[in-house]
DNA sequence: GGATTTAAATCAAACGATTGATTAATTCAT
DNA sequence: ATGAATTAATCAATCGTTTGATTTAAATCC
C-alpha cells in the first residue's frame, strides 16, 4: 500500500524499517535483548542509531516489531497448513493435516538458520510477562492451538475443549520446540557434528511417531 | 538470624556467597542475566557489590557458581530416582523408574516457585554456548539422559543407544521442560487463574499418558 | 515548468544515567 | 598482629535516548 506521501526514494523508510527489524530478530535471539545494544543493532542493519526511534519509538517498540514480523512468519509456515483448510468430518484427513502442519512446523525450526534466532527469541519473550507476550499469545498461539485442538478432537473422537485435548496439544507442539531449543544439547548428545537433512529427518521421524501414537491410544471407539 | 551488619561471624563469607548464589539465579532467571545489575544482585542478597568480585572474581564467576548451583539443584530431584537406583533386567521395573523420576522432575518444576528461576536460568544459558552450557551438558544432561535411554531401552526392549530411544529420550524429557517454559501460555490456554496442585495434575497425568504410550508402542515383541 | 515549500528520513554528536570493576580503608575473629 | 571479609567511593566504558542540522523527493505555487 502507498501509504507513503513524501520521502526519500520511494520507500525508503519501509527499507530501513525492515533493515532494523531483520537485524533485531538475529540479535535478540542469539544474544538477548538487554544485551543488545542499538548501536549494535543500527551497525548490523546499516542503519543510523537515531533511526531505531524515529520508526519505533525506542527500543522496547522495534522490540514489538520484532514481534509482530515473527509472529506473522511463523503463521505464514503453519498457517496455511492448519489455519486455513478444512478438514470437514473426516478424522483421517484431520490426522493428516496434524501431522503436515508439525512436519512443516518442524522442516521451518529445525531447517532453516533464521529459525533459531526466532525461536530463541520467541522463548525469552514468552519466558517474562509483557506486551510482547500478549501480541504472541493473542495473534499466534491461540488460534494455532485452537485448530490444532478441532483436528485433534476430530481425529481421536474426544473433546476438542477438553483437558485431555488442550494439554495433549501443548505436548505435541512443545516436542517440536524442545527440539530447537535444546538444539545443542541433543546435536551433543547424537554427537552429529552438523545437523542437516539428514539428522533432521531422524527428529522428524520420531515427532511423527509421537503424533500417531499420541492419536491412536487415545482415539475413541467410533460409532 | 544472628547475621550481621558488619564484620563476620564464624564462616560469614559462606554465607555471603550462598545469599549471592540464590539471589543471582533469582534475577538471572526472571531477567536475564545481562539484565540483572550487579548491584541489584547485592542489594537482594544483603551484601555489598565488591563482595561479587571478591568471592567470584567477577560477574561472569557467579554466573557459573549459579550453574553448578543449579545443576547440583536438579540432580538431587531427579538423582536419587534415577541416577542411583538400578532396575535390574527387569522392563517393569525400568518402566516405573522413568515413570517416577518424571513424575519427581514434573512437580519439582511446576510446583516449586524456585523452579521457575532455575529453570528458565537453564533454558537461557542452553540457548547461549558457553563454558556453563558444557557444564550444565557433562554434569546434569549427559548422565541423565545416559540413564534414561538405559532405562528406556530395558524397558521397550530396543538398542539403548540407538536413534530411536536417544531421540524419545529427549521428546520425554523436553515435554516437561516446555510444560514449564510454557508455563504463562499453558495456563492462559487452560483459562487457569492459578496453578495449584490441581492443575499441575492434569498436567502430569498427560505427561505419564504420554509415556507410557511411548514405552507401549515402540516395545519390541519379548523373546 | 521552473521555483519554492513541505515533510520524511538520515546523520554526527552529545546527553545523563548506569554498567561492571576496582580501589583503599576498615572491621572483626583468631 | 594477621588475614579473611566487608565497606564506601570512584573508575572508565557503555547504555538508550535526544538533539539540531542536513539530505532528498514529492507537493505546491505562480
Amino acid at each position: 500500500m502507498p501509504a507513503r506521501s513524501t520521502g526519500q526514494p520511494a520507500g525508503a523508510g519501509e527499507q530501513t524499517r525492515m533493515a532494523l527489524v531483520a537485524a533485531a530478530i538475529g540479535l535478540f535471539g542469539a544474544k538477548g535483548f538487554e544485551a543488545t545494544s542499538t548501536r549494535e543493532i543500527a551497525a548490523k542493519a546499516g542503519a543510523n542509531i537515531a533511526s531505531i526511534a524515529y520508526h519505533f519509538g525506542g527500543k522496547d517498540g522495534l522490540r514489538l516489531a520484532c514481534a509482530e514480523m515473527v509472529v506473522a512468519r511463523i503463521r505464514g509456515v503453519v498457517g496455511e497448513v492448519i489455519l486455513s483448510s478444512d478438514p470437514g468430518d473426516d478424522p483421517r484427513v484431520a490426522a493428516a493435516m496434524i501431522e503436515a502442519a508439525a512436519m512443516g512446523m518442524a522442516d521451518f525450526l529445525l531447517a532453516r538458520s533464521e529459525a533459531r534466532d526466532i525461536a530463541a527469541f520467541m522463548v525469552r519473550e514468552v519466558s517474562a510477562p509483557g506486551v510482547v507476550l500478549d501480541r504472541i499469545y493473542a495473534d499466534l498461539i491461540y488460534p494455532v492451538h485452537s485448530k490444532l485442538c478441532q483436528l485433534l478432537g476430530l481425529a481421536t473422537g474426544q473433546d476438542p475443549e477438553g483437558d485431555l485435548i488442550r494439554l495433549g496439544a501443548f505436548s505435541i507442539a512443545g516436542q517440536i520446540v524442545y527440539f530447537r531449543i535444546g538444539h545443542a544439547l541433543v546435536a551433543k548428545r547424537m554427537q552429529w557434528q552438523s545437523v542437516g537433512s539428514d539428522e533432521i529427518g531422524r527428529i522428524k521421524a520420531v515427532i511423527l511417531s509421537n503424533i500417531r501414537t499420541f492419536i491412536a491410544a487415545n482415539a475413541r471407539v467410533m460409532p
